[in-house]
DNA sequence: CGGAAATCCTAACGCTGTTCGGGCCTGGTG
DNA sequence: CACCAGGCCCGAACAGCGTTAGGATTTCCG
């Protein structure tokens, strides 16, 4: 529609079928996905419904399972793209291994991660807390999940100062900062305003345990 | 039926009716809250289903109606259930407020929130994480959260030596911890031997703070 | 142009929490 | 003791949910 007919000269003889029809597909799948998330942001990550979803996007529930096999699939394609999100608001990789660039790196992932988390409530729901019944991303969205935690707390890694179980130690702080500033001030800056103060905690355990 | 006939002497005639009827009754309440939770630990916290529940006790699904006023009541008293029985495992609060007792009633509170969290993830996940659309617990419940909440974690508020920000500290380090260890390795203990040296390293940030 | 595939619909199934109305049975009272 | 109000329990049903079946309609490709 937009660009005319094409010849069939542009696409390869071996994928022929990914022109027109399968555009229009996938170009409905991300208005309903976007449909998704406006629904998810005002009445919440469970008070999603096919019927009211359909309707957002003009149509009834059943035509949503010529895009999306389930209710799950919609989930586990949100979660993809929220993890995808988070990949695109992570810090660069830290090149060298020095102790100034493991505080610097340190303090930048944590509070990006921190606000990448309250900024949306609902996605932090579906990618952190497992909060719907029977949902589980497929392989596919999880391995996006750990490529996302790799590049920011994950980056900590790369540091040979920096234990497993530091790491372990750094996610279950920074999930709690998190899951605490979501539930009892959201909105607020009660637990933000800590992080730094957690990250310099976290560091001096870490430096201090390491290299006595 | 287990002390026989009681004659009319013993009630107030202000409250005739709180003999018989109302025992049977409170007792029917309590066999229903067994149950809820038996099917809770079996099938998750959202698995439960009146229709099933209410097998369980002999019963139909409307006939739990005379006993809660709906499925919400029925978990907003497995919610006070669940923190009473966090109160009667409680530590004993402290009588002085020294550094030694500090670090004491420190390690001794953490490590029994932390066993007492992940001993069933069921009830965890009811009071601590919101994970039921609509539930949100009653006035008298959630007095009973707070007051087991100060016998525990928010014990520290008695050492003047701990602040408001540091306590906020603590509960987002724990429950942070506890939630890594349900939901990364449940059954396991990679996060709970570590639950020592996050007090320790607490305990340093929390006093050397507050006395530099 | 013909046929296949994709799309969208209505109707319906089984499930959920919940309400209605009516039987039954029992405890307190005249 | 007889009575009857009230608590208890149930079958039926309602609205909503995710999901499926089957039939139209549209759209694209050979």
């Amino acid at each position: 529609m937009t660009t005319g007919s094409s010849p069939s000269g542009t696409d390869s003889p071996t994928a022929p079928s990914e022109s027109r029809r399968a555009r229009r597909h996938d170009a409905t799948r991300a208005e309903i996905l976007d449909a998704a998330w406006q629904i998810v942001r005002r009445d919440g990550l469970t008070g999603l419904s096919l019927r009211d979803l359909a309707a957002q996007v003009g149509m009834r529930a059943p035509s949503l399972y010529s895009y999306f096999g389930s209710k799950h699939e919609i989930y586990d394609a949100m979660f993809r793209q929220g993890y995808q999100q988070m990949l695109l608001g992570s810090p660069e990789l830290p090149e060298d291994t020095t102790e100034e660039t493991l505080v610097a790196f340190a303090h930048e992932a944590a509070l990006r991660f921190f606000d990448f988390c309250v900024a949306e409530p609902a996605r932090h729901q579906l990618l952190f807390l497992r909060t719907i019944p029977g949902f589980e991303p497929s392989p596919e969205s999880y391995r996006v999940a750990v490529e996302a935690y790799d590049r920011t707390v994950g980056g900590l890694r790369r540091f040979p100062q920096v234990s497993d179980a530091d790491l372990d130690l750094w996610t279950a702080a920074l999930t709690g900062m998190v899951s605490q500033q979501l539930a009892n001030d959201p909105g607020g800056t009660r637990w933000r305003d800590q992080v730094p103060r957690v990250v310099e905690m976290l560091l001096a355990e870490t430096l201090g345990t390491s290299q006595p």
